[in-house]
RNA sequence: GGGAUCGUGGGUUAGCUUGGCUAUACUCGCAGCCUUGGGUGCUGUGGACCCCGGUUCGAAUCCGGGCGAUCCCA
């Protein structure tokens, strides 16, 4: 009773919408804000969310990006410059159209991204060949009046993302900046968040607008419903066009720019507590988690000077190395303790009762399955180390497998519908490049084409399309998605 | 886009069919006591009927609308 009240209830397996809900809810991370669709992100979450922004922004500040800042509003007239921006983002813009009684004569957008409003500015900086490859990004929130149902994280109408905008010499440059972008986004799935991730492109249909490609990295739920990870756009020049962003060449001849844009949004934390979590509440791997290390103290009334000693001191040494909570609450009891953290997420626990002292050594416990092992009070940092890596092994490990067990292969209507409806997960078949044949299977089982292979070129897997039986022209990756 | 379920202290909830006294219980917070190998016990105390309108002598309960949440289908 008193554990359905404070843990988890529903179970990950059977109602996985509610499930995370309460994940979301009572380890912390986020709560409702009073408008639909707007969350409030409580400390614990956003502190995730600071440690991922810790490690892409310094890949970005290692690999030539700077960071700048650009207005929430968008005169609506700039908007309009690119045509595709205004069609694809229309409707879903929210409108400023007063300023305190006043109607504005122009009324500005909030930005549901900020190609419209960065772009001019990356014009006027460009002159040059020398001034190139130009590279900002912005850590910012847009807004995007989604009419769809929302879920924390995953689907919220104000989100948090970077936006990076880059402008090359030449397409070539511009297609090595929009791969380093996607190959950034999936080192952070893959080594920060340990959740595997597929790369590829987006169809024609589902591009950004006005993009030349879009590129994605697809991380599949345990739910078997595909998450879209990160984008990143080659933009082609439609955007340097729209916006004048032209350079001198060496030869002194004026060209038009190539640009890129790229984003990851907190669906990223979406993704993660969804992928590691469990009925006993959130689970996050050490690179992220706010505490990593918790020690709880387990003492009688006789042993409670002994135990406590060693277990701050214990604390105290770890303290340098990791992020450490020494958990020596009065009035709580290890069980309670223990219940708490997990609920939390803390990767590792370690207990020290009067076993501990006596033997001169401390039990840990593996967050993802309870796992004990027991260490030496010599080289304890070490072997928290190790611990804390075999936490991050057994998470992507699950993960991973998940991930190979469910990409299938399918051909033929029924069997697309039947494998996806059966598995979830990816099926890949043959396709010959008609939107229609996507939405044949969309209007059946509301899965869609979540990606094609990077390669233009390569071969699809079969000869003729999965759905209408023409000729294939490429290789198309249903699934669910979020 | 269509359908279903739901909204009561911070959390979980009883009461609603058949309108009626100070709105139930657990948990939680605070003060104090107790003390620890998987959600310990005791005392005191704090805190709620989603919003607007309607019916009525009287609405948490009935009716209408709105907002919000969850799930299923397209």
């Amino acid at each position: 009773m008193t554990e359905q009240e404070l843990g988890i209830t529903e179970r990950k397996e059977h109602n996985p919408g509610e499930w995370y809900a309460e994940v979301v809810r009572k380890a912390g991370l986020a709560d409702y804000a009073p408008m639909g669709g707007f969350i409030v992100t409580r400390p614990r979450g956003y502190a995730i969310w600071e440690r991922l922004k810790r490690h892409l922004d310094g890949w970005f500040k290692e690999t030539g990006v700077d960071n700048a800042y650009f207005p929430m509003f968008i005169p609506e007239s700039y908007l309009e410059r690119e045509k595709d921006i205004v069609e694809g983002f229309d409707p879903e813009v929210a409108w400023v159209t007063h300023g305190g009684r006043e109607e504005l004569d122009e009324r500005l957008a909030v930005r549901p991204t900020s190609e419209s409003i960065i772009a001019p500015f990356i014009s006027q900086w460009v002159r040059s060949h020398r001034d190139l490859p130009m590279r900002v990004n912005q850590w910012c929130s847009v807004v995007r009046w989604e009419a769809t149902e929302t879920k924390p994280f995953f689907r919220t109408k104000e989100f948090l993302w970077q936006e990076g905008h880059t402008a090359h010499a030449t397409h070539e440059d511009a297609w090595a900046e929009t791969m380093t972008r996607l190959g950034q986004y999936e080192r952070l799935y893959e080594e920060v968040m340990a959740i595997p991730g597929m790369k590829g492109r987006k169809p024609e249909h589902d591009k950004f607008p006005g993009a030349h490609t879009t590129t994605t990295i697809e991380a599949l739920m345990p739910d078997g419903k595909s998450v879209q990870a990160g984008t990143s756009h080659h933009l082609g020049t439609s955007f340097a066009e729209a916006f004048d962003i032209t350079y001198t060449d060496e030869e002194e001849t004026e060209r038009t720019a190539h640009t890129t844009s790229w984003g990851l949004s907190w669906r990223a934390l979406g993704a993660l507590i969804m992928t590691h979590s469990d009925d006993q509440g959130l689970v996050v791997p050490p690179a992220l988690a706010p505490t990593q290390v918790v020690v709880v103290p387990i003492w009688q009334e006789d042993t409670e000077t002994a135990v406590t000693e060693y277990a701050a001191d214990l604390a105290a040494e770890l303290d340098e190395r990791f992020r450490v909570e020494y958990d020596d609450r009065d009035g709580r009891n290890p069980g309670f303790k223990f219940n708490e953290h997990e609920l939390h997420g803390v990767p590792l626990r370690i207990e020290v009762g009067p076993n501990e002292v006596e033997e001169d050594g401390a039990t840990l416990v593996h967050r993802p399955d309870g796992e004990n092992e027991t260490a030496d009070r010599d080289g304890i940092a070490d072997a928290v180390e190790d611990a804390l890596e075999t936490v991050y092994a057994k998470l992507y490990a699950a993960a991973e497998e998940n991930l190979t067990e469910n990409v299938r292969e399918a051909h033929g209507r029924g069997e697309i519908l039947g494998t996806i409806g059966r598995h979830g997960g990816y099926v890949k078949t043959g396709w010959c490049g008609d939107e229609a044949c996507e939405a044949e299977i969309k209007d059946e089982i509301a899965a869609e084409i979540v990606m094609l292979p990077m390669d233009r070129d390569e071969e699809p897997i079969h000869e003729t399309c999965g759905v209408c039986g023409e000729a294939a022209v490429e290789t198309a990756y249903f699934a669910k998605s979020y």
